[in-house]
DNA sequence: TGAAGCATCAGCCTTATGGGTAAAAGCCAG
DNA sequence: CTGGCTTTTACCCATAAGGCTGATGCTTCA
């Protein structure tokens, strides 16, 4: 489908020998990728960049150094920090959801569970090339808000002002201070934030900024 | 890189018949992919579901029926939702970030902005045959927590109890519901609360909701 | 021209929240 | 085993928040 004239440089990077091998072996022979360095994120991974300037790198965070299964290595996610900065596109590879909301954070483009197969794993790695990030269905959920719209809120059951005032809720601000924004009384913020809290089916202020953040009310 | 035996059925719906046209135009010569309809979004799509059972929908979001550009019709959604209910994955373009979030609550397992090259578009119709969330990369901030390493604040600089009162916090409890959640006094929440806060630089714990989950500390 | 909804304001009352200060018990590492 | 960190509890007090009832203008729509 792409007929690109040079392949993409591809690094892998694992903290498991056998996974660096499983991965080379499965990526190797793919149409389209060149498989340009093998590592172990406990080495410093500079001196292969600047030798092969990979177009992507593979980035196995499957490796559990704790009981805890959504523990995963500070050291990984630096790097990935590092190199998401400087604009190299990091898919990485988990093996618990747990796991995938510190991917994100650190900068991967994309996030795959561990046993995703190959197939899905080069379409995944040509899909970042093109600027887009890719997450297997499975743990988007986690860090995408799970939203549905069978919630009966909707924005329009809020009025303009009750929206206002919420959003300013979701500043943190005090009746007084929306109060004052708004050049009202504090009275009337108060009746807003009542028919708000009614209207959400919740009881304070901040059972309201979440609410009214997972149904996309608002954002934070 | 995938030879697909069979072509993936692709419909495409758009209210402007020259967005459709175009699109029509650019991927129905794309190898593995078969442009199986053309439909308007105002009218009933069933009748050519059940024809063409086609693998991917591609939903145009751009039209804008309004002068505000962060609404977009509500049949859409609703239709979007329908869709994606029923295991048929879409991929909406849109032409304004705000529209991401719509069509993410309404299930799209793609969302591209408008005006995206072809071979990209392609690629993503690929990636969500294989079950991956397709997200333009310019607007995956529109829906996931933009969040930064930077930041000062990290989990580790609170402790187990804190993030423990912390996530409490974000369900809304007040102080006492809390107190006999975790079996302390509410004088013991009180302090922990009191630590949040400083640590975090807030004043108010609705504040102190709403920068933890900014910072990833914590889950809505 | 009513009815309905919205926005505004008021008083009164109870509870919740947060600041300040102090201190004791448990635990872990040097 | 001592020193630091965490966790726990307690007190007082000022303020903020929220429940309740009631009221006045304003638009919009039937």
């Amino acid at each position: 489908m792409q007929d690109n004239i040079v392949d993409l440089r591809l690094l892998i990077v694992s903290n498991e020998p056998l996974a660096r091998a499983g991965l080379s072996a499965l990526l190797a022979d793919q149409p389209g990728l060149d498989v340009v360095g093998l590592e172990n994120s406990y080495f410093d991974i500079e001196p292969t960049l600047e030798v092969f300037s990979p177009d992507v790198i593979l980035w196995d965070l499957g490796w559990e150094p704790s009981p805890r299964d959504d523990v995963v290595a500070q050291h990984d996610l630096e790097h990935i920090s590092a190199l998401s900065s400087d604009g190299i596109p990091v898919v990485a590879l988990i093996s618990s959801p747990g796991i995938a909301r510190d991917a994100w954070v650190a900068g991967a483009m994309g996030i795959l569970v561990r046993d995703v197969d190959v197939d899905t794993l080069v379409i995944a790695i040509l899909a970042m090339t093109s600027n887009l990030v890719v997450l297997d269905a499975t743990i988007s959920a986690n860090l995408l808000p799970t939203l549905s719209l069978g919630d009966h809120v909707q924005i329009e059951d809020l009025t303009p002002r009750e929206l206002q005032v919420l959003q300013q809720l979701a500043e943190g601000l005090p009746n007084k201070a929306i109060a004052n924004q708004l050049g009202v009384s504090e009275h009337t913020i108060k009746f807003h934030t009542n028919s708000i809290f009614r209207k959400l089916g919740v009881r304070s202020r901040t059972e309201a900024v979440v609410r009214a953040s997972q149904l996309g009310l608002i954002l934070l």
